[in-house]
Order: structure tokens, then C-alpha cells, then sequence
RNA sequence: GCCCCGGUAGCUCAGCUGGAUAGAGCAACUGCCUCCUAAGCAGUAGGUCAGCCGUUCGAAUCGGCUCCGGGGUACCA
């Protein structure tokens, strides 16, 4: 599609300036000016040039403009027309559409995919739990979009890696640790048969009732962090136990959403690292001492104030890690792009960031990106832990998933999906996957517990529908169909032609999304062919087409449908059923 | 105060590298299951694209100002 879509542009462009030459007019700027839209109905064509920017080089109007230029290029046969001031171009269908099924034939699974980031080493970074309590809303829609974003890129040809840096030290961490001791009787989740990160957050929220009875319990845990670090070995056993207990049950959540990584770094492992390089900028006079001093770097250049790197009594900030990280990271593993998957409250953070590691001398510093997403709010504002109205992430999707069972078992289709609580599995983590990729990464967006519980419409499970029932219509296609001959020739309804441009045109969908990181390009691309698909189902035959070369020729069509479909749920976290 | 992001239908969101009547879903109303899965399809209704000014043949889209909302501006992460 992008190669005709070239093609035309340069005959147009080529009659343009061999009409701008005989008028003797200059041409220069011509191919800047040449735009390509698509007309606003397929019926119109499929490539359309608005002609107003010439008018005045040429001192006619855009409608004359461009029946001259039709004129040139062959007219009604060459399949260009006049629209008022547009120029549209109707291209070959049957060979678009032969070509389209040869393409998917022999890209099979992995339709969609390219390769102009081959040779590129991503690393991704995204999740980063805290290991006090479970994973929640907001983690989630920065897991899908780590994990999709992740998928993307590695379609259009990245080696990827995928990390998450595990917060699993500090004064939070240790908070959880002395409600454990406090009130914790010895228990366990398994003694309590609950879910052993649920465990530890219902701890957590212990400490905080209780800090607000008991003004020592702060003191309490800031000198329980201070034992950890001098390796108090009872310290540290309770805090391993406890970061087990907390991992365990994400890991679960993760296995469950479907979501992975390459290289789990903890931050016990790392808070260390990035002294050495903090003095080491002391010494080269890129950073100073204040006179309190603490180590800071000046940002005035940028237009930003001055940051602290290292605390007056000489122990790390959060961001001293951060530098470390990137750097051994870099070094261990030189990558060409690391992409920082984290909320939009952390901007100033990541400037600050990059800023220093550029200042510090590290030429791969403009390497860094900072993917920023927006927060995940409820109707009635922003989640609040105190407030007690943060969402978990397993709540939430077990009652997706039991919402999804109830409506398995309503529609009486127990017995024609494989495994009823399996399948109602999938369809909820569809349905949250697809909300929140739905939305712009960098937008702040709204989750309304009630709608986003829906299976109608705009959502995953909708998507999911398409498939399966395009799934079914192959898997029960008479042999009479399988048999017949495919011909191309045969697709000359409209409908047939709208879906063949939108699946032409979904590798360079996913292209985009890579560009932009933002997998919500595919989400949107996604369901619109589902819906002209829905469409054309419900109008036209398609195994039961009246001979079996047509209905062949549709099923192809079909099959190159679920080819596309199934490729971007790929990508977008989205599980696959084949029947629901 | 300063910096960043947003303001499009009653609600949730697309569209924003300027181009032909601004699109979906939900909610409301109306039709369609002897016909490949009705988690579906079709239709009706709903919009000063926050406001003003500017650039342009042409602005939801670009620029400026104003108003409203969110975030940030820690020796927290």
C-alpha cells in the first residue's frame, strides 16, 4: 500500500512540474506542497491530492488544476477522477487485494512486523512494585503498557529486554515488617489462606492505623531500616520472608495478566550504586558542594533549579540509584534505546536524570526516554491508600472474570467454549488490557468501575467475539470451500475493499505505534477492522457464499481478518479464544 | 509564582505531521435472530471542537493571550 501510495505521488508530482515547466513557472516547492489524503468514501477512490496550493503558482482554479492533471494520467480508465479541487486516484484492486493475500500467506503470525529497527538494543523498564503491598490499578495500566510497548518494538525487529526494578528497602518496606512483628501472631498467608502480597499489604495498612495512634511507630521503623542496613540478621530474615511473601503474590498477578521480563533488578541490590559516580562528578567540577553540603548538581541551563544527588550526611537519594543503574546497565549491556515506563509525576525526576548522565559525560544520555503515562483516576477523583479506595488488581479482575462466567452461562454457551472459567479468564484480562491501552499513554484517564465491566462495544471482549466467530466460520467450513479456488477477482463488493485497505495498512499501524510508543494507535486499528468485519459478516455470506470459489475467495479474506486480528492481540496483551 | 500535560456529543474517548459533511462506544429512542455465535447489525437523536485573537486559499489540528482541571516544582520514591 505505501509503495503505491509513492508510486502515485510521483506522477502527480511529475505532471505537476512538467506543467509548471512548459508555463514556465518555478516548481520548487511543489513536492513539499503535494499532499496525500484519503478521500472521505472509498466509492471516491483511494488516494486523494487537494490541488489548492498550486492555484496561485498557476493562476488557476484547483478544480481546472486538476482535470488538466487527470487529463495527463490517463483519466477515468487509469482510475483517476476529479472531485471539485481534489484529484482522487482509484488504485488496482484485485492485484491490492491478490497481493494482500500472498502477504499474509507468507507472514503468517507474524503479519504486522518489520524490520526498521533491526540490529536496535531496548531495554524497557516497567511495573517497578513496591513490595509492601499488592499490585494495583495504576501498576496495571503501566504493565500493559511496558508489556505491549515492549512487544511492538521487538515486532518492528528491536532485540528487546524487558526489567523491573523491584522496590523491595526502605522505611515502607519496613513498615509492614514491625506490623508483622506487632501484630502479626506468627501467621502466614498460607495459615490464613490468603493471598501472601495481599498478606503483607493488610499489614501494611496495620502499621498506618496504628502510626496514627502511636506517634513512635515512624521512629519505630526508621530505626528498623537502619538495623536493616547494618545487617541485623533477624532484620533481614523477616525481611526476606515478608519480600517473598510480597513477590510471590505479584508474580502470580503477573502470570496472570500475562506479563513478563528478562531481568528482575532489586533495589536492595542496586540503592548503592552511583556514589562513586555522584564523586566522581564532584571531582571533575560538574557538580559541587553546597554549603550544606549535600552534592548538587545546577541546572540552570535548562531552566531548572538545583538537585540534590547526595544528602549532606553523604548517603544516596533516590536518584544517586537511578544514575548508578543506568550506568551499569549501559555497560553490561550497551543498549540503544532505554525507555523508562512511569507515571507523568516523575517527569521532573527523569530530566533531572538524563541531565546529569549527559553532564557527567555519558554520550549515551540522549539514549534515555522517559515513556510518561497519565494517572489512572476514579469518577470520584484520584486513589487514595488512606482513603482506602485504590483498586487491586486482583479484585478487579476477579470480578471481570466472574462477571464474564455469569455471562458464559446466561447466553448458555457453557458447553460450546472449551473451559468456562478458563475462557472467562481471558475475556476479563481482554477487557482491562483493551481499557486501558484504549486511551493516549500520555493521558490522564478515568476508570469507571461500572462501564469498564462491560463486554459490549468498544472492548476487548468485542474484539474477541470477532475472532471467534471468524475463528468458527473456518474451523466449519464444508470441504467443498477448502477446495475450491481462491480468486481475488471475486472480492469486488466495497465492503470487501474496505477491510483489504485497513488490513494493507496494519503493519505500518504497528510501525507508528513503535515510533510513538503508544499502543493505543493498534488498539484503535484493531477495532475498526473488527467492526467492518462485524459489518460485513452480518451482511454477506461468506462459507455459504452461492459457489464455493466465492465463498473460498471470502473465507481468505476472513482468514486474512483473523490473521490481523490475532497478530495485534499479540501485541497488545490480549488473550486469544477460539470460542466464546 | 514558575514548568509540564489536558479541555472535542450527557458520560468515556478517537481524530491534532492543517484539507472534502468532526468520529466511535456507553446512556436514550426505533427496528433486525426459521439465515456462518444477537458479547452482534442497522437507524434516530445528540457538537459555538473551553473562549478570544492571529497565521493560511483552508484551523478541532499551528502560534499568542485568557479561563478551567490535573501533575510537578523535597537532603520522598
Amino acid at each position: 500500500m505505501k509503495d503505491i501510495k509513492a508510486m502515485w505521488t510521483g506522477r502527480v508530482l511529475s505532471v505537476l512540474e512538467n506543467m509548471a515547466g512548459t508555463a514556465g513557472i518555478d516548481s520548487k516547492g511543489f513536492s513539499k506542497s503535494l499532499s496525500v489524503g484519503k478521500p472521505p468514501d472509498s466509492n471516491m477512490g483511494d488516494l486523494s491530492y487537494p490541488l489548492f496550493p498550486f492555484a496561485k503558482d498557476f493562476k488557476k482554479a484547483p478544480p481546472a488544476l486538476a482535470g488538466e492533471i487527470a487529463g495527463e494520467l490517463g483519466g477515468e480508465e487509469a482510475g483517476v477522477s476529479v472531485a471539485g479541487p481534489y484529484l482522487n486516484i482509484r488504485i488496482d484492486r484485485a492485484a491490492a487485494i491478490s497481493r494482500l493475500l500472498e502477504n499474509i500467506e507468507s507472514f503468517g503470525d507474524k503479519w504486522g512486523s518489520g524490520d526498521e529497527l533491526t540490529g536496535r538494543k531496548v531495554m524497557v523498564e516497567f511495573s517497578s512494585p513496591n513490595t509492601n503491598k499488592p499490585l494495583h490499578l495504576g501498576h496495571l495500566r503501566n504493565d500493559i503498557l511496558g508489556e505491549s510497548c515492549a512487544r511492538i518494538i521487538a515486532s518492528r525487529g528491536a532485540d528487546v529486554q524487558k526489567v523491573n526494578l523491584v522496590n523491595d528497602r526502605g522505611v515502607h518496606i519496613c513498615k509492614s515488617m514491625l506490623a508483622y512483628q506487632k501484630f502479626g501472631n506468627g501467621e502466614s498467608p498460607e495459615s490464613l489462606g490468603v493471598k501472601s502480597d495481599r498478606f503483607v499489604g493488610d499489614l501494611y495498612v496495620k502499621f498506618s492505623q496504628w502510626a496514627k495512634e502511636d506517634k513512635s511507630a515512624d521512629g519505630q521503623a526508621q530505626t528498623m531500616l537502619q538495623a536493616w542496613e547494618a545487617g541485623d540478621e533477624e532484620v533481614r530474615k523477616l525481611w526476606l520472608t515478608m519480600n517473598n511473601w510480597a513477590l510471590d503474590g505479584i508474580n502470580a498477578t503477573y502470570e496472570r495478566t500475562g506479563v513478563s521480563f528478562d531481568r528482575i533488578y532489586r533495589e536492595s541490590e542496586t540503592y548503592l550504586m552511583g556514589k562513586d559516580e555522584v564523586l566522581k562528578g564532584l571531582d571533575s567540577g560538574v557538580l559541587y558542594k553546597d554549603k550544606d553540603g549535600s552534592v548538587r548538581i545546577d541546572m540552570e541551563d535548562i531552566g531548572l533549579d538545583t538537585k540534590v544527588l547526595l544528602r549532606s550526611d553523604g548517603t544516596s537519594v533516590y536518584i544517586t540509584q537511578d544514575l548508578g543503574t543506568a550506568i551499569s546497565r549501559h555497560e553490561e549491556w550497551p543498549f540503544d534505546q532505554l525507555i523508562y515506563v512511569v507515571g507523568s509525576e516523575q517527569e521532573y525526576h527523569f530530566r533531572v536524570l538524563f541531565y546529569t548522565l549527559q553532564k557527567l559525560g555519558f554520550p549515551w544520555a540522549d539514549k534515555l526516554r522517559h515513556l510518561s503515562y497519565g494517572m489512572v483516576n476514579l469518577p470520584e477523583g484520584r486513589m487514595k491508600s488512606r482513603e482506602g479506595t485504590v483498586v487491586d488488581a486482583d479484585d478487579l479482575i476477579d470480578r471481570l472474570s466472574s462477571l464474564a462466567l455469569k455471562e458464559i452461562k446466561e447466553k448458555g454457551r457453557e458447553n460450546d467454549v472449551d473451559d468456562a472459567p478458563a475462557t472467562a479468564e481471558k475475556i476479563a484480562v481482554a477487557a482491562l488490557h483493551y481499557f486501558l491501552l484504549q486511551v493516549s499513554p500520555t493521558k490522564d484517564m478515568i476508570f469507571n468501575p461500572e462501564e469498564s465491566l462491560a463486554f459490549n462495544g468498544n472492548t476487548g471482549p468485542y474484539l474477541q467475539y470477532m475472532v471467534a466467530r471468524v475463528s468458527g466460520l473456518i474451523a466449519k467450513a464444508p470441504e467443498a470451500v477448502r477446495s475450491a479456488a481462491v480468486n481475488p477477482a471475486l472480492l469486488d463488493r466495497r465492503d470487501e475493499w474496505d477491510l483489504t485497505r485497513l488490513i494493507s495498512e496494519f503493519p505500518e499501524l504497528v510501525s507508528r505505534a513503535a515510533e510513538k510508543l503508544d499502543p493505543s494507535i493498534l488498539a484503535a486499528g484493531l477495532y475498526e477492522i473488527a467492526r467492518e468485519f462485524s459489518r460485513y459478516y452480518h451482511d454477506v455470506p461468506i462459507a455459504k457464499a452461492e459457489n464455493p470459489e466465492l465463498a473460498a475467495s471470502r473465507m481468505a479474506l476472513a482468514g486474512a481478518v483473523l490473521t490481523t486480528l490475532k497478530s495485534g492481540f499479540r501485541l497488545l496483551n490480549i488473550p486469544y479464544i477460539e470460542s466464546m
